[in-house]
RNA sequence: GAGGUUGUAGCUCAGUUGGUUAGAGCAUCAGAUUGUGGUUCUGAGGGUCGAGGGUUCGAGACCCUUCAUCCUCCCCA
C-alpha cells in the first residue's frame, strides 16, 4: 500500500478553509451581480490551438497538456505513430495533435475571448460577465504558487466608455469595504506608458520599459535604471522616465505636472484625459463610506502586454500586511482579434483569491461565525430513543435548524467528545425521560447550561 | 532553465563521532467511566528509517544514483 499523497503544487481545502473561500466569493459575487455581471462558467480543457500562442513562449511551456485517450483501441499502425509522436513530444517543446489536442485551461482571459467569439451573435453587448474558477499552470511551484489556483474576473466587453473603468473601481472599492481590507489602488494608462516611451525617443521600446518599471517595488529605482540600461534605453530617456514617476501631489496635481511634460505627445495627452474622466465617472458613483484611496501612479506598469489603456492595480494600505498586489486589471482593445472577431474593446480587473485569503487572515477579518458548522447534534441512545431523535431531528430541519444526529448508539462519552470536536454549539440529549415527556433536553455547549424545554421552544432558541 | 532544503509511525518531529530490540508528542483503539464534552490517568496497536546500489564486522546516520518534497532566482498570479 503506498502513501496517499496529491499532486505537486495543488491544495486540499479543509471544512473551515472552504467556507472562508466561500465567504469572499459569495461577496465577489454578490457585488458582480449588484452591478449587473452575468455569471460564466467554461471548460477545464480547451483545444490546444485555442491555448497556444497566446501566453508568450513562456506561457506555452506552462500549459498542462493532456494525453489524448483511446490508445488501447488504435490499430497496430496508429499506435506506432502515437509512440514515435511521443517520444518526440516528452523529448522537447513539441506538439503533436496525434499526442494532445487539448489542455487544461491556463487562465480565465483567453477562454472568455473564445466563448464571445463563439457566441457573438447571441450575446448583448455591452458583454458584462464573471467568471470564478481553477485555472492550472505547470510551473514550478514554491511559496503563494500553485499549479492549481482559483482565478476570478471581471469584464465588460464591447464597450469603449470610460464608465466601464469607472464602475470596476467602484467593484473593487465595494468589494475591499465589505471584505474589511483597507486597500489602495494604484491606476494608471498604458498611454502615459507609451508616450514616455516617445519621450525617451525610443517609442518600439514601449513593452521593455514596462516590464522594467514593472519591477519597482521589488528592485527599486537603481534596479529599474539597471534594467533599463541593459534594454538598450540611454541615459537620456531614464533622465526623462525618471522625471515623469518623481512627481508628486494628489491626483488632480499630478496630471496636471504629466500634462506640461507631455504636451508634445498626443497618446499622453489622451492617455491623461482618460485617466481624468474615469476618476471624474467614478467620483459620481463612488459612496462615501467607502474607504481605499485612489492614486494616480505612473511606475505602474503591469507585466501582461496586452494592456492598450487605463491599468489599475489593488495593494493592501495596511502596516500589518506584507503582500503584493491583490487584485489588478486594465483596458485591452482586441482580445477577440485572435479569434477573428476584430474591433471589441475591453476592459477587466481581477481579484487574487488566495492573496486575499492570507490578507484576511492577518488582518484576523473573517467573520466569526464562520467557524461553526452545524448548529446542533442529536445524541443517540438507540432503540425507542433513537427512533425519537429521528422525529425530533426531521422537525428541527423542517423548521430550517441545521443539525445532525450521531448515526450509532455509541457511548455517550464518545458522542460528546465528538460534538466538541465539531465545535456544535448545541447537543441534544433525546433519552428516556425526554421521549416519554415529549420534550427535549437542550445544552449550550459554550455555557454547559441544560434544560428541559418543548421542541417549538428549542426551535425558537436556535433560529 | 539555475541553485539550495528536507525525506524516520496516520500527523509533527527527536535519534550523539557509525554500535544491542529505532523513540516522543498528537491522533486511533481499549479501560478507569452504560446520561454529561473541552484539561486527567492506564494500556494497546501501528516502522522494508523514500527507493536502489556501495563502504563497513556492523548503516536511520557515511558515499553514489534516483525519486519525491519544500524554498530561492528567472517568470508569473
Amino acid at each position: 500500500m503506498s502513501k496517499p499523497s496529491i499532486p505537486q503544487g495543488t491544495r486540499d481545502f479543509s471544512p473551515v478553509v472552504v467556507r472562508k473561500r466561500q465567504y469572499i466569493l459569495n461577496t465577489l459575487r454578490d457585488i458582480f451581480e449588484l452591478y449587473g455581471f452575468q455569471p460564466l462558467e467554461t471548460p477545464a480543457m480547451e483545444n490546444l490551438v485555442t491555448l497556444t500562442g497566446k501566453y508568450g513562449e513562456e506561457g506555452d511551456r506552462l500549459i498542462f497538456k493532456i494525453l489524448n485517450n483511446g490508445l488501447h483501441e488504435m490499430k497496430e499502425e496508429k499506435r506506432n505513430k502515437f509512440n514515435e509522436e511521443l517520444t518526440k513530444v516528452m523529448s522537447k517543446a513539441y506538439s503533436s495533435p496525434v499526442v494532445t489536442e487539448r489542455a487544461l485551461r491556463y487562465d480565465l482571459t483567453i477562454p472568455f475571448a473564445r466563448y464571445v467569439v463563439m457566441n457573438q451573435n447571441d450575446l448583448a453587448f455591452p458583454f458584462r460577465r464573471y467568471q470564478m474558477q481553477p485555472v492550472w499552470r505547470a510551473d514550478s511551484p514554491q511559496a503563494g504558487r500553485y499549479r492549481e489556483f482559483w482565478q476570478c474576473d471581471a469584464d465588460v466587453v464591447g464597450s469603449t466608455s470610460l464608465i466601464n473603468e469607472a464602475e470596476l473601481l467602484c467593484i473593487y472599492q465595494s468589494a475591499f469595504h465589505q471584505l474589511q481590507i483597507p486597500v489602495k489602488i494604484k491606476i494608471n494608462s498604458r498611454k502615459l506608458l507609451a508616450a514616455l516611451a516617445e519621450l525617451c525617443g525610443t517609442p518600439e521600446k514601449m513593452i521593455d520599459i514596462t516590464v522594467a518599471l514593472d519591477k519597482l517595488d521589488k528592485i527599486g529605482w537603481d534596479g529599474v535604471t539597471k534594467e533599463l540600461r541593459e534594454r538598450g534605453i540611454e541615459d537620456a530617456g531614464i533622465d526623462q522616465i525618471s522625471k515623469v514617476i518623481s512627481i508628486t501631489g494628489d491626483n488632480q496635481a499630478k496630471l496636471e505636472q504629466l500634462t506640461a511634460l507631455m504636451t508634445n505627445t498626443p497618446i499622453g495627452l489622451q492617455g491623461i484625459k482618460e485617466l481624468s474622466i474615469s476618476l471624474s465617472y467614478y467620483s459620481g458613483l463612488a459612496d462615501a463610506g467607502w474607504g481605499g484611496t485612489i492614486e494616480v501612479d505612473i511606475s505602474l506598469a503591469r507585466g501582461l502586454n496586452y494592456y492598450t489603456g487605463v491599468i489599475v492595480e489593488v495593494v493592501c494600505d495596511s502596516d500589518k500586511v506584507k503582500m503584493g498586489s491583490i487584485g489588478g486589471g486594465g483596458r485591452y482593445d482586441d482580445l477577440t482579434g485572435l479569434f477573428g472577431l476584430k474591433g471589441l474593446s475591453g476592459v477587466g480587473v481581477s481579484f487574487g483569491i488566495d492573496r486575499i485569503y492570507d490578507v484576511l487572515e492577518q488582518l484576523d477579518a473573517f467573520p466569526a461565525q464562520l467557524a461553526s458548522g452545524a448548529k446542533v447534534m442529536l445524541v443517540n441512545f438507540g432503540g425507542d430513543n433513537e427512533r425519537y431523535a429521528i422525529s425530533v431531528l426531521k422537525q428541527l430541519r423542517d423548521a430550517g435548524v441545521a443539525a445532525e444526529l450521531y448515526p450509532d448508539a455509541a457511548k455517550f462519552d464518545k458522542q460528546m467528545k465528538y460534538a466538541n470536536k465539531r465545535a456544535m454549539a448545541y447537543v441534544i440529549l433525546p433519552g428516556d425521560e425526554e421521549r416519554e415527556k415529549h420534550l427535549v433536553s437542550l445544552k449550550n455547549f459554550a455555557t454547559g447550561a441544560q434544560q428541559m424545554i418543548t421542541l417549538e421552544e428549542c426551535v425558537k432558541l436556535l433560529k
